[in-house]
DNA sequence: TCCTATTATTGACATTTATCAAGCGAGGGC
DNA sequence: GCCCTCGCTTGATAAATGTCAATAATAGGA
Protein backbone atom coordinates (compact mmCIF):
# COMPACT_ATOMS: atom_id res chain seq x y z
CA UNK A 1 0.00 0.00 0.00
CA UNK A 2 1.08 3.86 -0.76
CA UNK A 3 2.10 5.83 1.53
CA UNK A 4 -0.95 8.67 0.21
CA UNK A 5 -3.22 5.42 0.44
CA UNK A 6 -2.71 5.48 4.02
CA UNK A 7 -2.43 8.47 4.81
CA UNK A 8 -6.20 9.22 3.10
CA UNK A 9 -7.38 6.35 4.79
CA UNK A 10 -6.24 7.43 8.19
CA UNK A 11 -8.15 10.48 7.91
CA UNK A 12 -10.93 9.04 7.31
CA UNK A 13 -13.78 9.58 11.16
CA UNK A 14 -13.65 5.54 11.23
CA UNK A 15 -9.81 5.44 11.56
CA UNK A 16 -9.06 8.79 13.10
CA UNK A 17 -8.76 8.07 16.56
CA UNK A 18 -6.96 4.51 16.20
CA UNK A 19 -4.11 3.68 18.16
CA UNK A 20 -0.92 4.11 15.85
CA UNK A 21 -0.03 0.49 16.57
CA UNK A 22 -3.30 -1.07 15.87
CA UNK A 23 -4.02 0.94 13.02
CA UNK A 24 -0.68 -0.34 11.60
CA UNK A 25 -1.71 -3.93 12.18
CA UNK A 26 -4.51 -3.55 10.60
CA UNK A 27 -3.24 -1.95 7.42
CA UNK A 28 -0.67 -4.40 7.49
CA UNK A 29 -3.08 -6.86 5.48
CA UNK A 30 -4.73 -4.74 3.17
CA UNK A 31 -4.33 -4.29 -0.15
CA UNK A 32 -5.10 -1.60 -2.77
CA UNK A 33 -6.89 -2.44 -6.37
CA UNK A 34 -8.13 -0.96 -9.08
CA UNK A 35 -10.80 -2.20 -10.86
CA UNK A 36 -12.72 -1.18 -14.22
CA UNK A 37 -16.37 -0.19 -14.49
CA UNK A 38 -18.95 -2.56 -14.21
CA UNK A 39 -16.82 -5.14 -11.86
CA UNK A 40 -19.19 -6.89 -9.28
CA UNK A 41 -16.96 -6.34 -6.22
CA UNK A 42 -19.54 -8.11 -4.13
CA UNK A 43 -22.21 -10.68 -4.05
CA UNK A 44 -25.05 -10.45 -1.20
CA UNK A 45 -25.22 -13.24 0.57
CA UNK A 46 -20.61 -13.91 0.22
CA UNK A 47 -19.13 -14.05 3.91
CA UNK A 48 -17.66 -11.00 4.40
CA UNK A 49 -14.03 -11.25 3.70
CA UNK A 50 -13.09 -7.52 3.54
CA UNK A 51 -14.12 -4.53 4.42
CA UNK A 52 -13.83 -1.88 1.47
CA UNK A 53 -13.06 1.68 1.33
CA UNK A 54 -13.67 3.65 -1.79
CA UNK A 55 -10.45 5.94 -2.38
CA UNK A 56 -11.31 6.93 -6.12
CA UNK A 57 -14.17 6.29 -8.56
CA UNK A 58 -17.90 5.17 -7.14
CA UNK A 59 -19.74 2.48 -6.47
CA UNK A 60 -23.08 1.14 -6.71
CA UNK A 61 -24.54 -0.82 -4.18
CA UNK A 62 -27.29 -2.83 -4.94
CA UNK A 63 -29.96 -6.39 -4.30
CA UNK A 64 -31.57 -8.72 -5.99
CA UNK A 65 -34.37 -10.67 -5.39
CA UNK A 66 -36.48 -12.88 -7.81
CA UNK A 67 -34.66 -11.01 -11.59
CA UNK A 68 -35.52 -7.68 -10.27
CA UNK A 69 -32.67 -5.15 -8.93
CA UNK A 70 -33.04 -2.19 -7.27
CA UNK A 71 -30.48 0.51 -6.04
CA UNK A 72 -29.38 0.77 -2.64
CA UNK A 73 -27.22 3.52 -2.44
CA UNK A 74 -23.85 5.19 -4.23
CA UNK A 75 -20.89 5.26 -2.61
CA UNK A 76 -17.91 7.92 -3.40
CA UNK A 77 -14.47 8.33 -2.21
CA UNK A 78 -13.50 8.52 0.84
CA UNK A 79 -15.64 6.16 2.62
CA UNK A 80 -16.54 2.28 3.60
CA UNK A 81 -19.01 0.17 2.63
CA UNK A 82 -20.67 -2.83 4.52
CA UNK A 83 -18.86 -2.58 7.60
CA UNK A 84 -21.95 -3.57 9.69
CA UNK A 85 -21.68 -7.36 7.71
CA UNK A 86 -17.65 -7.33 8.42
CA UNK A 87 -18.28 -6.34 11.94
CA UNK A 88 -21.03 -9.18 12.46
CA UNK A 89 -18.86 -11.74 10.36
CA UNK A 90 -22.89 -12.00 8.67
CA UNK A 91 -22.81 -12.37 5.02
CA UNK A 92 -23.26 -9.20 3.34
CA UNK A 93 -26.76 -8.13 2.30
CA UNK A 94 -25.85 -6.00 -0.37
CA UNK A 95 -24.19 -6.85 -3.80
CA UNK A 96 -21.91 -4.12 -4.82
CA UNK A 97 -20.54 -2.91 -8.10
CA UNK A 98 -18.28 -0.08 -9.69
CA UNK A 99 -19.78 2.29 -11.82
CA UNK A 100 -16.82 3.70 -13.37
CA UNK A 101 -13.25 2.66 -12.94
CA UNK A 102 -12.09 3.03 -9.22
CA UNK A 103 -9.42 2.30 -6.86
CA UNK A 104 -10.06 -0.02 -3.46
CA UNK A 105 -8.23 -0.89 -0.07
CA UNK A 106 -9.17 -3.84 0.91
CA UNK A 107 -9.01 -5.05 4.73
CA UNK A 108 -9.21 -8.53 5.32
CA UNK A 109 -12.70 -8.33 7.78
CA UNK A 110 -10.88 -10.82 10.16
CA UNK A 111 -7.86 -8.36 10.80
CA UNK A 112 -11.17 -5.06 11.24
CA UNK A 113 -12.55 -7.53 13.78
CA UNK A 114 -9.34 -7.85 15.75
CA UNK A 115 -8.74 -3.94 15.76
CA UNK A 116 -12.23 -3.90 16.68
CA UNK A 117 -11.30 -5.94 20.21
CA UNK A 118 -8.29 -4.24 20.52
CA UNK A 119 -8.76 -0.98 20.07
CA UNK A 120 -11.44 0.77 22.40
CA UNK A 121 -11.35 4.05 20.10
CA UNK A 122 -11.31 2.33 17.03
CA UNK A 123 -14.74 0.29 18.31
CA UNK A 124 -16.29 3.81 19.36
CA UNK A 125 -15.39 5.03 15.82
CA UNK A 126 -17.41 1.96 14.60
CA UNK A 127 -20.54 2.58 16.87
CA UNK A 128 -20.78 6.53 15.77
CA UNK A 129 -20.41 5.27 11.81
CA UNK A 130 -22.54 2.33 12.22
CA UNK A 131 -24.89 4.43 14.07
CA UNK A 132 -24.88 7.27 10.64
CA UNK A 133 -25.56 3.97 8.72
CA UNK A 134 -28.29 2.83 10.62
CA UNK A 135 -30.47 6.64 10.70
CA UNK A 136 -29.71 7.04 7.12
CA UNK A 137 -31.49 3.58 6.16
CA UNK A 138 -34.36 4.49 8.22
CA UNK A 139 -34.69 8.31 6.61
CA UNK A 140 -34.38 5.91 2.81
CA UNK A 141 -37.08 3.59 4.40
CA UNK A 142 -39.30 6.79 5.42
CA UNK A 143 -39.02 8.45 2.14
CA UNK A 144 -39.66 5.10 0.10
CA UNK A 145 -42.61 4.58 2.28
CA UNK A 146 -44.63 8.29 2.59
CA UNK A 147 -43.67 9.95 -0.25
CA UNK A 148 -44.68 9.63 -4.17
CA UNK A 149 -42.24 9.15 -6.48
CA UNK A 150 -42.11 12.78 -7.85
CA UNK A 151 -42.18 13.81 -3.98
CA UNK A 152 -38.78 11.42 -3.61
CA UNK A 153 -38.16 12.87 -6.97
CA UNK A 154 -38.26 16.79 -5.95
CA UNK A 155 -36.79 16.23 -2.29
CA UNK A 156 -33.70 14.61 -4.52
CA UNK A 157 -33.58 17.62 -6.82
CA UNK A 158 -33.48 20.03 -3.99
CA UNK A 159 -30.87 18.12 -1.71
CA UNK A 160 -28.57 18.04 -4.53
CA UNK A 161 -28.76 21.63 -4.94
CA UNK A 162 -28.07 21.77 -1.45
CA UNK A 163 -25.25 19.83 -1.99
CA UNK A 164 -23.73 22.07 -4.79
CA UNK A 165 -24.14 25.08 -2.73
CA UNK A 166 -27.50 26.30 -3.45
CA UNK A 167 -26.42 26.78 -7.28
CA UNK A 168 -29.89 27.40 -9.60
CA UNK A 169 -28.30 25.15 -12.31
CA UNK A 170 -25.95 22.27 -11.73
CA UNK A 171 -24.99 18.52 -12.86
CA UNK A 172 -26.50 15.17 -11.91
CA UNK A 173 -24.22 12.85 -10.65
CA UNK A 174 -25.61 9.91 -11.44
CA UNK A 175 -27.45 8.43 -14.34
CA UNK A 176 -31.13 8.74 -14.63
CA UNK A 177 -31.78 4.76 -15.05
CA UNK A 178 -30.15 4.28 -11.77
CA UNK A 179 -31.63 7.59 -10.13
CA UNK A 180 -34.39 5.86 -11.18
CA UNK A 181 -33.83 2.56 -9.48
CA UNK A 182 -32.66 4.47 -6.50
CA UNK A 183 -35.86 6.39 -6.47
CA UNK A 184 -37.86 3.05 -6.59
CA UNK A 185 -39.17 4.12 -10.09
CA UNK A 186 -38.91 2.65 -13.76
CA UNK A 187 -36.78 5.03 -16.29
CA UNK A 188 -40.22 6.00 -17.82
CA UNK A 189 -41.68 6.78 -14.88
CA UNK A 190 -38.79 9.01 -13.82
CA UNK A 191 -38.79 10.33 -17.55
CA UNK A 192 -42.22 11.67 -17.04
CA UNK A 193 -41.97 12.32 -13.51
CA UNK A 194 -39.44 15.12 -14.43
CA UNK A 195 -41.39 16.47 -17.25
CA UNK A 196 -44.06 17.25 -14.60
CA UNK A 197 -41.97 18.90 -12.52
CA UNK A 198 -41.67 21.66 -15.37
CA UNK A 199 -44.66 23.25 -14.04
CA UNK A 200 -42.80 23.88 -10.58
CA UNK A 201 -39.97 25.87 -12.50
CA UNK A 202 -37.37 22.68 -12.69
CA UNK A 203 -35.85 21.92 -16.19
CA UNK A 204 -33.56 18.93 -16.68
CA UNK A 205 -31.36 18.74 -19.77
CA UNK A 206 -29.25 15.65 -20.24
CA UNK A 207 -27.62 15.64 -16.30
CA UNK A 208 -28.01 19.50 -16.49
CA UNK A 209 -30.52 20.34 -13.96
CA UNK A 210 -32.53 24.20 -13.55
CA UNK A 211 -34.34 25.12 -10.84
CA UNK A 212 -35.59 27.84 -11.44
CA UNK A 213 -38.76 28.58 -8.24
CA UNK A 214 -37.05 26.42 -5.34
CA UNK A 215 -39.61 28.33 -3.09
CA UNK A 216 -42.40 26.56 -5.35
CA UNK A 217 -40.58 23.53 -5.42
CA UNK A 218 -40.11 23.28 -1.83
CA UNK A 219 -43.35 23.77 -1.66
CA UNK A 220 -44.29 20.49 -3.42
CA UNK A 221 -41.21 18.15 -2.24
CA UNK A 222 -41.51 19.98 1.50
CA UNK A 223 -38.29 18.79 2.60
CA UNK A 224 -37.74 17.72 6.16
CA UNK A 225 -34.16 17.56 8.36
CA UNK A 226 -35.80 13.92 9.58
CA UNK A 227 -36.13 12.64 6.16
CA UNK A 228 -33.37 15.26 4.27
CA UNK A 229 -30.32 15.88 6.03
CA UNK A 230 -27.66 13.61 5.67
CA UNK A 231 -26.05 15.04 8.51
CA UNK A 232 -28.82 15.32 11.47
CA UNK B 1 -36.70 0.02 40.10
CA UNK B 2 -37.28 -3.35 41.49
CA UNK B 3 -34.87 -5.93 41.28
CA UNK B 4 -36.83 -7.68 39.11
CA UNK B 5 -36.77 -5.43 36.25
CA UNK B 6 -32.67 -5.05 36.81
CA UNK B 7 -32.48 -8.38 36.76
CA UNK B 8 -34.26 -8.36 33.47
CA UNK B 9 -32.41 -5.98 31.42
CA UNK B 10 -29.13 -7.26 32.97
CA UNK B 11 -30.26 -10.17 30.58
CA UNK B 12 -30.11 -8.32 27.77
CA UNK B 13 -27.34 -8.73 25.23
CA UNK B 14 -26.87 -5.62 25.24
CA UNK B 15 -25.94 -5.19 29.00
CA UNK B 16 -24.73 -8.60 29.59
CA UNK B 17 -20.92 -7.85 29.68
CA UNK B 18 -21.09 -5.02 31.33
CA UNK B 19 -18.85 -4.14 34.45
CA UNK B 20 -20.85 -4.08 37.57
CA UNK B 21 -19.81 -0.94 38.53
CA UNK B 22 -20.76 0.80 35.18
CA UNK B 23 -23.97 -0.72 34.71
CA UNK B 24 -24.98 -0.25 38.21
CA UNK B 25 -24.39 3.45 37.53
CA UNK B 26 -26.42 3.23 34.39
CA UNK B 27 -29.22 2.33 35.86
CA UNK B 28 -29.26 4.46 38.93
CA UNK B 29 -31.01 7.01 37.25
CA UNK B 30 -33.23 5.30 35.00
CA UNK B 31 -36.88 4.45 36.39
CA UNK B 32 -39.81 2.69 35.55
CA UNK B 33 -42.89 3.65 34.30
CA UNK B 34 -46.18 2.26 32.60
CA UNK B 35 -48.00 3.96 29.98
CA UNK B 36 -51.93 3.46 29.25
CA UNK B 37 -52.64 2.03 25.34
CA UNK B 38 -52.16 4.54 22.48
CA UNK B 39 -49.81 6.82 24.69
CA UNK B 40 -47.09 8.98 22.36
CA UNK B 41 -43.67 8.13 23.97
CA UNK B 42 -41.57 9.89 21.60
CA UNK B 43 -41.86 12.04 18.75
CA UNK B 44 -40.15 12.41 15.59
CA UNK B 45 -37.92 15.24 15.62
CA UNK B 46 -37.09 15.71 19.63
CA UNK B 47 -33.79 15.54 21.14
CA UNK B 48 -33.05 11.94 22.65
CA UNK B 49 -33.30 12.29 25.94
CA UNK B 50 -33.77 8.39 27.41
CA UNK B 51 -32.88 5.01 26.27
CA UNK B 52 -36.31 2.88 26.08
CA UNK B 53 -36.59 -0.83 26.99
CA UNK B 54 -39.58 -2.49 27.22
CA UNK B 55 -40.03 -4.54 29.39
CA UNK B 56 -44.16 -5.57 29.22
CA UNK B 57 -46.84 -4.91 26.76
CA UNK B 58 -45.93 -3.68 23.08
CA UNK B 59 -44.93 -0.75 21.50
CA UNK B 60 -44.85 0.79 17.62
CA UNK B 61 -42.20 2.54 16.17
CA UNK B 62 -44.19 5.01 13.46
CA UNK B 63 -43.38 7.94 11.17
CA UNK B 64 -44.91 10.92 9.87
CA UNK B 65 -44.61 13.20 6.46
CA UNK B 66 -47.11 15.71 4.97
CA UNK B 67 -50.29 13.90 7.10
CA UNK B 68 -49.56 10.47 6.42
CA UNK B 69 -48.14 8.00 8.91
CA UNK B 70 -46.35 4.82 8.41
CA UNK B 71 -45.19 1.89 10.84
CA UNK B 72 -41.75 1.33 11.08
CA UNK B 73 -41.76 -1.78 13.82
CA UNK B 74 -43.12 -3.23 16.43
CA UNK B 75 -41.14 -3.39 19.75
CA UNK B 76 -41.90 -6.71 22.06
CA UNK B 77 -40.37 -7.29 25.49
CA UNK B 78 -37.62 -7.34 25.99
CA UNK B 79 -35.86 -5.21 24.43
CA UNK B 80 -34.62 -1.68 23.96
CA UNK B 81 -35.78 0.82 21.29
CA UNK B 82 -33.61 4.39 19.71
CA UNK B 83 -30.49 3.38 20.46
CA UNK B 84 -28.60 4.98 17.58
CA UNK B 85 -30.40 8.67 18.67
CA UNK B 86 -29.34 8.04 22.08
CA UNK B 87 -25.64 7.30 20.66
CA UNK B 88 -25.28 10.07 18.40
CA UNK B 89 -27.19 12.39 20.63
CA UNK B 90 -29.59 13.22 17.64
CA UNK B 91 -32.95 13.86 17.34
CA UNK B 92 -35.35 11.08 17.26
CA UNK B 93 -36.07 9.65 13.51
CA UNK B 94 -39.19 7.69 14.49
CA UNK B 95 -41.95 8.12 16.95
CA UNK B 96 -43.23 5.43 19.33
CA UNK B 97 -46.56 5.10 20.84
CA UNK B 98 -47.90 2.16 23.04
CA UNK B 99 -50.00 -0.07 21.43
CA UNK B 100 -51.48 -1.95 24.88
CA UNK B 101 -50.51 -1.34 28.51
CA UNK B 102 -46.85 -1.48 28.55
CA UNK B 103 -43.90 -1.09 31.01
CA UNK B 104 -41.01 0.55 29.81
CA UNK B 105 -37.69 1.41 31.86
CA UNK B 106 -36.03 4.35 30.96
CA UNK B 107 -32.43 5.48 30.87
CA UNK B 108 -31.36 8.93 30.41
CA UNK B 109 -29.26 9.29 27.12
CA UNK B 110 -26.39 11.04 28.84
CA UNK B 111 -25.65 8.22 31.67
CA UNK B 112 -26.05 5.75 28.20
CA UNK B 113 -22.95 7.91 26.50
CA UNK B 114 -21.54 8.01 30.09
CA UNK B 115 -21.48 4.10 29.97
CA UNK B 116 -20.84 3.68 26.81
CA UNK B 117 -17.45 5.72 27.15
CA UNK B 118 -16.30 4.30 30.09
CA UNK B 119 -17.05 0.72 29.85
CA UNK B 120 -15.82 -1.13 26.29
CA UNK B 121 -17.55 -4.33 27.15
CA UNK B 122 -20.92 -1.98 26.56
CA UNK B 123 -19.14 -0.31 23.67
CA UNK B 124 -18.98 -3.34 21.78
CA UNK B 125 -22.14 -4.88 22.54
CA UNK B 126 -23.76 -1.47 21.29
CA UNK B 127 -21.86 -2.37 18.16
CA UNK B 128 -23.41 -5.52 17.80
CA UNK B 129 -26.42 -4.33 18.84
CA UNK B 130 -26.63 -1.52 16.00
CA UNK B 131 -25.21 -3.77 12.94
CA UNK B 132 -28.32 -5.63 13.96
CA UNK B 133 -30.66 -2.94 13.96
CA UNK B 134 -28.79 -1.53 10.66
CA UNK B 135 -29.08 -4.83 8.77
CA UNK B 136 -32.86 -5.40 9.70
CA UNK B 137 -33.48 -1.88 8.78
CA UNK B 138 -31.93 -2.75 5.22
CA UNK B 139 -33.39 -6.03 4.78
CA UNK B 140 -36.47 -4.20 5.18
CA UNK B 141 -35.54 -1.83 2.74
CA UNK B 142 -35.31 -4.42 0.06
CA UNK B 143 -38.33 -6.07 1.22
CA UNK B 144 -40.50 -2.91 -0.32
CA UNK B 145 -38.55 -1.76 -3.18
CA UNK B 146 -38.08 -5.33 -4.35
CA UNK B 147 -41.76 -6.67 -3.86
CA UNK B 148 -45.14 -6.66 -4.71
CA UNK B 149 -47.83 -5.44 -1.23
CA UNK B 150 -48.95 -9.37 -2.11
CA UNK B 151 -45.73 -10.65 -2.45
CA UNK B 152 -44.44 -8.93 0.92
CA UNK B 153 -47.82 -10.25 2.55
CA UNK B 154 -46.86 -13.98 1.97
CA UNK B 155 -43.03 -13.20 3.07
CA UNK B 156 -44.77 -11.96 6.62
CA UNK B 157 -47.24 -14.97 6.79
CA UNK B 158 -44.15 -17.15 6.49
CA UNK B 159 -42.07 -15.65 8.65
CA UNK B 160 -44.86 -15.50 11.08
CA UNK B 161 -45.67 -19.50 10.62
CA UNK B 162 -41.62 -20.04 11.31
CA UNK B 163 -42.14 -17.71 14.52
CA UNK B 164 -44.40 -20.28 15.89
CA UNK B 165 -42.72 -23.13 15.16
CA UNK B 166 -43.97 -23.60 11.70
CA UNK B 167 -47.84 -24.36 12.58
CA UNK B 168 -49.94 -24.49 9.58
CA UNK B 169 -52.64 -22.38 11.87
CA UNK B 170 -51.20 -19.37 14.50
CA UNK B 171 -52.64 -16.12 15.45
CA UNK B 172 -51.53 -12.84 14.07
CA UNK B 173 -49.61 -10.82 16.53
CA UNK B 174 -51.23 -7.46 15.31
CA UNK B 175 -53.71 -5.63 13.99
CA UNK B 176 -54.50 -5.66 10.22
CA UNK B 177 -54.61 -1.90 10.01
CA UNK B 178 -50.97 -1.79 12.01
CA UNK B 179 -50.15 -4.38 9.50
CA UNK B 180 -51.23 -2.98 6.50
CA UNK B 181 -49.53 -0.04 7.09
CA UNK B 182 -45.92 -1.89 8.18
CA UNK B 183 -46.34 -3.82 4.82
CA UNK B 184 -46.86 -0.18 3.05
CA UNK B 185 -50.26 -0.57 1.84
CA UNK B 186 -53.79 0.28 2.88
CA UNK B 187 -55.93 -1.37 5.00
CA UNK B 188 -58.72 -1.96 1.71
CA UNK B 189 -55.69 -3.15 -0.38
CA UNK B 190 -54.64 -5.71 2.51
CA UNK B 191 -57.82 -7.18 3.06
CA UNK B 192 -58.27 -8.47 -0.83
CA UNK B 193 -54.43 -9.26 -1.02
CA UNK B 194 -55.54 -12.00 1.93
CA UNK B 195 -58.25 -12.66 -0.57
CA UNK B 196 -56.20 -13.60 -3.51
CA UNK B 197 -53.88 -15.67 -1.24
CA UNK B 198 -56.96 -18.20 -0.67
CA UNK B 199 -55.58 -19.81 -4.26
CA UNK B 200 -52.83 -19.99 -2.15
CA UNK B 201 -53.81 -22.34 0.69
CA UNK B 202 -54.03 -19.90 2.87
CA UNK B 203 -57.50 -18.52 4.89
CA UNK B 204 -56.96 -15.95 7.41
CA UNK B 205 -60.36 -15.30 9.21
CA UNK B 206 -60.11 -12.40 12.10
CA UNK B 207 -56.82 -13.09 13.40
CA UNK B 208 -56.77 -16.72 12.75
CA UNK B 209 -54.19 -17.56 10.03
CA UNK B 210 -54.31 -21.63 8.28
CA UNK B 211 -51.90 -22.16 5.73
CA UNK B 212 -52.45 -25.37 3.99
CA UNK B 213 -50.23 -25.77 1.61
CA UNK B 214 -46.57 -24.07 2.81
CA UNK B 215 -44.74 -25.28 -0.63
CA UNK B 216 -47.35 -23.26 -2.85
CA UNK B 217 -47.45 -20.13 -0.91
CA UNK B 218 -43.43 -20.24 -0.91
CA UNK B 219 -43.48 -20.77 -4.32
CA UNK B 220 -45.33 -17.41 -4.88
CA UNK B 221 -43.22 -15.63 -1.51
CA UNK B 222 -39.75 -17.22 -2.80
CA UNK B 223 -38.14 -16.34 0.37
CA UNK B 224 -34.87 -15.32 1.36
CA UNK B 225 -32.35 -15.75 4.44
CA UNK B 226 -31.14 -11.97 2.93
CA UNK B 227 -34.47 -10.31 3.28
CA UNK B 228 -36.63 -13.11 5.43
CA UNK B 229 -33.98 -13.99 8.01
CA UNK B 230 -34.18 -11.95 11.28
CA UNK B 231 -31.13 -13.53 12.23
CA UNK B 232 -28.79 -13.50 10.13
C1' DT C 1 -15.31 10.78 -37.98
C1' DC C 2 -18.65 7.41 -38.26
C1' DC C 3 -20.79 3.50 -36.29
C1' DT C 4 -22.74 1.05 -32.70
C1' DA C 5 -24.50 0.17 -28.31
C1' DT C 6 -26.62 2.05 -24.65
C1' DT C 7 -29.62 5.20 -22.51
C1' DA C 8 -33.50 8.33 -22.60
C1' DT C 9 -37.93 9.59 -24.10
C1' DT C 10 -42.61 9.02 -25.71
C1' DG C 11 -47.05 6.76 -26.54
C1' DA C 12 -50.38 3.19 -25.66
C1' DC C 13 -51.87 0.20 -22.52
C1' DA C 14 -52.00 -2.96 -18.33
C1' DT C 15 -51.48 -3.57 -13.59
C1' DT C 16 -51.11 -2.20 -9.08
C1' DT C 17 -52.46 0.51 -5.51
C1' DA C 18 -55.17 4.18 -3.34
C1' DT C 19 -59.46 6.60 -2.38
C1' DC C 20 -64.18 7.09 -1.32
C1' DA C 21 -68.37 5.31 0.27
C1' DA C 22 -71.17 1.98 2.19
C1' DG C 23 -72.19 -2.01 4.81
C1' DC C 24 -70.74 -5.67 8.04
C1' DG C 25 -69.34 -7.54 12.43
C1' DA C 26 -66.99 -8.15 16.80
C1' DG C 27 -66.09 -6.26 21.34
C1' DG C 28 -66.72 -2.97 25.22
C1' DG C 29 -69.53 -0.04 28.11
C1' DC C 30 -74.00 0.83 29.97
C1' DG D 1 -78.78 -7.77 26.39
C1' DC D 2 -78.37 -3.67 23.57
C1' DC D 3 -76.13 -0.12 21.43
C1' DC D 4 -72.22 2.14 19.80
C1' DT D 5 -67.77 2.39 18.25
C1' DC D 6 -64.18 0.92 15.66
C1' DG D 7 -61.98 -1.96 12.62
C1' DC D 8 -62.67 -4.81 8.67
C1' DT D 9 -64.54 -5.81 4.20
C1' DT D 10 -66.49 -4.94 -0.33
C1' DG D 11 -67.56 -2.39 -4.51
C1' DA D 12 -66.80 1.36 -7.63
C1' DT D 13 -63.67 4.39 -9.27
C1' DA D 14 -59.42 7.10 -9.72
C1' DA D 15 -54.63 7.71 -9.49
C1' DA D 16 -50.05 6.04 -9.60
C1' DT D 17 -46.87 3.16 -11.47
C1' DG D 18 -45.20 -0.47 -14.53
C1' DT D 19 -44.74 -2.78 -19.15
C1' DC D 20 -44.05 -3.03 -23.95
C1' DA D 21 -42.71 -1.11 -28.17
C1' DA D 22 -40.83 2.31 -30.97
C1' DT D 23 -37.99 6.23 -31.68
C1' DA D 24 -34.62 9.77 -30.42
C1' DA D 25 -30.50 11.15 -28.28
C1' DT D 26 -26.04 10.25 -26.47
C1' DA D 27 -21.61 8.48 -25.55
C1' DG D 28 -17.86 5.48 -26.44
C1' DG D 29 -15.03 2.66 -29.54
C1' DA D 30 -13.06 1.49 -34.06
Amino acid sequence: MRTIDITEIRDLPLFRGMERESFEALIRGGYVQTFPPQVELITEGDPSDFLHIVTAGSIELFASWNGRETMMATVRPVSTFILAATIKDAPYLMSARTIEKSRLVLLPSMDVRAAFDVDNNFARAVVTELAQCYRSVVKNSKNIKLRTSIERLANYLIRQQIKNDGAGEFELSIEKRRLASYLGMTPENLSRSIKSLRSYGVTINGSNVKISDPADLAGLAKPTPLIDDPQR
